[in-house]
This record gives structure tokens, C-alpha cells and sequence, in this order.
DNA sequence: TTGTATGCGTTATCAC
DNA sequence: GTGATAACGCATACAA
């Protein structure tokens, strides 16, 4: 391993000039500049960052922590994973303009991973937490070891700066929709995971827009888990009873599609029978037939949204934490009775 | 910030027994044990990476960097993206059962990429890199200085190891597939981005398989660049031409997706005017109308495979770099032509 | 403009 | 079992 002594010795100055041209100082001799640099060409010397972390007391990086449900050895795209794949991809893009690193840890709750997101403390310089991995007082512990913002955590947070989309009027607009519209009136809803602050947000939302429509009312709640399995195994509990409902409101995508596939296969018509939607408006929901309304959500722009707080909470630890929720909007396509040309 | 001198102090110990029981060593007296720890609880005392990344030299960090194709405001399900989501879960799966965290940098080829690339030797102690994102005098260059696992890169790397699917023989299997089974005789190919090696292998599989069938022949090949949108211009490629192909192989699900709605939108039955088939089976493949005839690529494997075998060459750097293929399989749905209830 | 010297927080090598 | 103490590689205050 070469360093910055080895540097300075073949290049005939002191680590202090070696060290300046890395900052890229001005206060070096253009030649001397030059005369480093080709040494550090040669050599192929990088810096180390231990070393650099330790004196600038900064890592330069920031670590970014998500919620892995389920068995880990399925498919990706089937457990519902895909929200923070999107808020990784933003936040890199954000973090790629800056000097920082990003920092991955998944895990499902538990006291290992509790322990594990407790001691990033030691090895990043701000936390980017999505969903609720902590409880509150946990979290508001770590906050006051370092900056920490969270996306799609609970709103309630007064410790951290908290991201998240707007849940409560996006499932309002879907249920007011399928309703006023579509005049369906026994609903049935499949929920999130409990441990999960955005499907909280959109059961009570749905559940309140029912009971705000007279001569409606909620045939079912089914619980699900934001996996598309939990969505058929869903429609089967639905489909065990007498009567199917008119409509049925999901809590997300994945969750909708296996519901759809599950009543098409029981040779139930989507939408003439029954109505579906979805929330998030993830790629698939597009493609399946019939194209899925849904409500989409700014993944990228909480994820970077998100991330530009961090940063800055990172130069102005003193910002008053604050809770950001971002617009979501109905996207109406045809399982919700719409016509496909209705595809705005 | 607390460091292990407060904890000793308070704990009325040396700094030693600190590290000692921090690091789990046995010779500390229970006792005393217990104490340290007590203070470290009510301190909230964390130890700080760099710190022991210096004088342990090591980091206990790998990273994983992968190529972003596109620009990079739009939807990643759209850009063909999936494949390094896959390879990032499963990577992180296997890390968190050891004391690794996983560092994430992403980008589009570029000098400037390649010097973010090149100053992560100093981050971390391992590297592993997706697709050919360095040309191979950098790749062997940065070799010598940590070790490196390669996925879905050149298979005539001789300075690493290189693990990637069998795109040959998947792309030999569908085409011949499409060629005995169903009769189609003049083929298209949608190739993928000529730097990504997955993309050329199928490439000149796809060319050999139909070389090698008597009475075959290409109608053409379009280029694209393994995103839906570029699977939608290449169909208006073909749909621009006096007569259609048969059947058009893509080098991915994500351009046959795109092929396959605009063939459709354009008024073209598939698969009875034309087959289409992909590669990856992604789980969009499985939604679209018709499901898609495509080739499964073992992305976990080859992700949790290649992690597995980059901590065995950081302890063991003398390890003779090797190429690891994975068996693929193709998948037969209904884009072929077979029956739907031909899903295997 | 350049060099010297010290400290950053932890581990590891010695002694005790 | 436990405690001093010397690295680890780099940045910076202070001199020169």
C-alpha cells in the first residue's frame, strides 16, 4: 500500500505539500503541483479514507437503511422491495454530485438489526432511515448522534426530519373515485403490513372515505404484507365468501396485481364484476391487463428530496426537524371501470 | 462525540480493556466485562470506523459499483436497471451475516466515473463490479490494488474473476425454439448496448443459432439499449418496413416489452402474426399480455455467488482469478406461440 | 510557498 | 487480567 510518506519522498516534498495538492490548495507552486501529481500518477496512489475520516472527523458518507420483508431468498419484484430500490437509485443520483458514498443495510425488524443501524453511528456521517425500523424513542436516540431524516416513516416524529408522500389524499381520491364515479358501494379493502406508517395512513384514509359516502360500506378488510402473494392469497380469502364485493382497494401495487390475477383466474371479470386499484403506480401496473388505476407516488423525489435535507442537516445540524409531504396524484387507467382510453 | 477514553474513564479502566471487550475478547475478567459494558450502554458509546479501519487496515466495507444507463431522472423500471437491484439484494443478503456493509456507486461511463471508481480502493477492501465498467488495462490496473469480482463482465478477463450467466446457451435454446418448434424462419434481433457484455454474447448467439438452421434467416438487426423505450423505436423500425419478421428476439425483457406494445398497438397479433421472446424474466415478463417467452438469468446467484467469492479472495488474495458461468433456462410462455397453459 | 510536528480514535504489542 | 504506548495515514496549526 502506498501513502502519502511514499509520495512525498519520491516527489522531494513533505507530506504537507503532498497532502495540500490532494485538497487541491492553491497555496502550492504550480510546478511543485505538477511534480506531486505525476508521483501520485506513478505510484497510483490513493488516499485512504480511514485516515482521512479521522483527522477531517467526516466519512463522508452517508448511509441509507430499508425494511427487507419476508423470506430473502425470493424474488425481488414479488415482496415488495421495489419502494426502496427507487429511493436508492435517488439518493445515489443526488449523492453522485457530492464528495459523500452511499451506505446500504436491508434487514427486517429485530434487535440484530436494531443493533446493526446503531452502530452505522461509528461509520457514517448522516442516516437516511426508511419506513419505521426504529420506535420512537430509538430513533430519537440516534438523532441525537448524528443527522437523520426519514422517508415513509410516521409523521408524528418530532425528532427527525420525516419525508413522506401524501397518503391520506391519494387513497381519498381513489376511494371518492371508485364511489361517485363508478358508483360502487360494498368495498373491500387489502391492507399493509401494521408495521408499515404508509399503509396505516391509507387504511385510515380509505376507511374514513367510506364512511363519509352514505350507502356505503366496507365488506371486508383483508390484511396483507405488501407482497403480490399476499395479494392473491387476499382475493382467495375473498373469493371463499358468498358474495365478492364491487370493489376492491389495495394498499399498494403488488398487493392489487395478485388480486387481479387471482380473480381472473376465478373467471371473475376486472372490472365489470369487480373493480381493483393499486397505490404506488409501479411499472407493472401499467403493463397487466387491464392497465391498473392506482395513485403514483414521488419515489424519486422523496428519495432525493430526502437525501438534499440530509446533506444539509449535515453542515446545519441546528435545523429544526420538520415533517415534508409530497403530492401524490390519481392515475386512472381501466380497473376501476374507466374506459382504456381513459388513460389520461 | 464519545471515544473509548471516556468509556475507560468512567469505567475506571485502560482504553485496552475497553478494545478487549468491544472486540470479544475473552480475556477480560467478567467483571470487569460487565462494567464496561454497562458504561458503554449509558454512554452510547460507538466506535468510530475510521478509527479502527486505520490501525486494523481494513474497512470492513466492499462496494458495488454498476453502470446507469440513460438519463437519469426517469423511471428505473424503464432503463433497464432491474439487473443491479437484483445483484445489490442479493450482495447485501449475504454481507449481513458477516461484519461487511455494502458501499454503492452507480454511473454512466466516463472519466469521471472511472476516477469515483478508482478512489473507492481507498474506501473499501474489496470491489465489485457489474458489467464492463472499465476497459481492461484500468480493470487490471486496479486489480493490483484490491480484490475484485467482476459480474456480467468479459469473459476473457484473465487479471479477475467473472461471474455471468450462460447467455449463450440461452439465446441458442429460445432461438432454435422459435426456429423447430414453431417454424419461424425470418427472425429479428433487438440487440442491446454494445458495451455490455451480456448484450453481445446473445448477440452472437442469436447469429450462430440462426447461421446454423438451414432456410433461417435475420430480416435484421436493431439496435437498442435494454430499455422498454428502445424496445418501442425498434419496433417502429420493423412496423416501417414492407414486411414484418416472423418472429423478433431481444437481447432483454425490458425492449421486448417495448417491442411487444408497440407491435400490438399497431395492430400486430402477437404471437400469431409475430413471436416475440426476451431475456432475464424479469417479473414484468410474467404480467404482460401475452406472458413472454424468455430465458431466466440466475441474478440472485450471480450476485450472492460473486459476493461469496470476493470476501474469499480479501482473505485470501492469492486465490487464481476464475470464470464462473451459471447455468440459465429458458422459460416458455405464451410470446412464442406456444399455449399458455404451456408455462411450463 | 513549503516544512515540522501533533492529533484524530482505535488496535496491538509489550510489559506488569 | 490489565495497563502503557506505539503505530495506523492523513490534515492542519504553526513555523520558517
Amino acid at each position: 500500500m502506498t501513502t502519502i510518506y511514499d509520495v512525498a519522498r519520491v516527489a522531494g516534498v513533505s507530506t504537507a505539500t503532498v497532502s495540500r495538492v490532494l485538497r487541491g490548495s492553491d497555496l502550492v507552486h504550480p510546478t511543485t503541483r505538477q511534480r506531486v501529481l505525476a508521483v501520485i500518477e506513478t505510484l497510483g496512489f490513493v488516499p485512504d479514507a480511514s485516515a482521512r475520516g479521522l483527522t477531517r472527523r467526516r466519512k463522508d458518507v452517508i448511509g441509507l437503511v430499508g425494511l427487507e420483508r419476508g423470506a430473502d431468498e425470493i424474488d425481488i419484484e414479488r415482496s415488495s422491495l421495489l419502494f426502496v430500490d427507487h429511493i436508492v437509485h435517488a439518493t445515489e443520483a443526488v449523492l453522485r454530485g457530492t464528495e459523500y458514498s452511499l451506505l446500504l443495510t436491508f434487514g427486517s425488524r429485530g434487535e440484530l438489526f436494531e443493533k446493526r443501524v446503531r452502530s452505522l453511528a461509528g461509520q457514517v456521517d448522516g442516516l437516511l432511515i426508511a419506513e419505521e425500523v426504529l420506535d420512537d424513542a430509538q430513533l430519537r436516540a440516534l438523532a441525537a448522534q448524528l443527522p437523520i431524516v426519514v422517508i415513509a416513516g410516521r409523521r408524528d416524529q418530532s425528532a427527525v426530519d420525516v419525508f413522506l408522500g401524501d397518503n391520506t389524499a391519494g387513497m381519498a381520491a381513489v376511494a371518492r373515485h371508485l364511489i361517485d364515479q363508478h358508483g360502487r358501494r360494498r368495498l373491500c379493502f387489502v391492507a399493509g403490513p401494521r408495521d408499515a406508517p404508509d399503509a396505516t395512513e391509507r387504511r385510515l384514509a380509505f376507511e374514513q372515505a367510506v364512511a363519509a359516502s352514505p350507502g356505503c360500506g366496507i365488506a371486508q378488510v383483508v390484511q396483507g404484507d405488501f407482497s403480490e402473494d399476499s395479494g392473491v392469497a387476499a382475493a382467495r380469502v375473498m373469493l371463499a365468501r358468498k358474495s365478492l364485493p364491487q370493489a376492491v382497494v389495495c394498499a399498494n401495487d403488488q398487493m392489487a396485481i395478485g388480486v387481479l390475477s387471482e380473480l381472473q383466474r376465478a373467471g371473475v371479470r376486472v372490472p365489470a364484476d369487480v373493480a381493483v386499484t393499486g397505490f404506488d403506480d409501479v411499472h407493472a401496473s401499467r403493463i397487466i391487463d387491464p392497465p391498473l388505476t392506482t395513485v403514483s407516488q414521488p419515489f424519486r423525489d422523496l428519495g432525493s428530496s430526502a437525501t438534499r435535507r440530509l446533506l444539509a442537516r449535515i453542515d446545519a445540524p441546528a435545523l429544526t426537524p420538520a415533517v415534508q409531504v409530497l403530492p401524490t396524484q390519481v392515475v386512472i387507467r381501466a380497473s376501476c371501470g374507466c374506459r382504456p382510453q381513459g388513460q389520461r
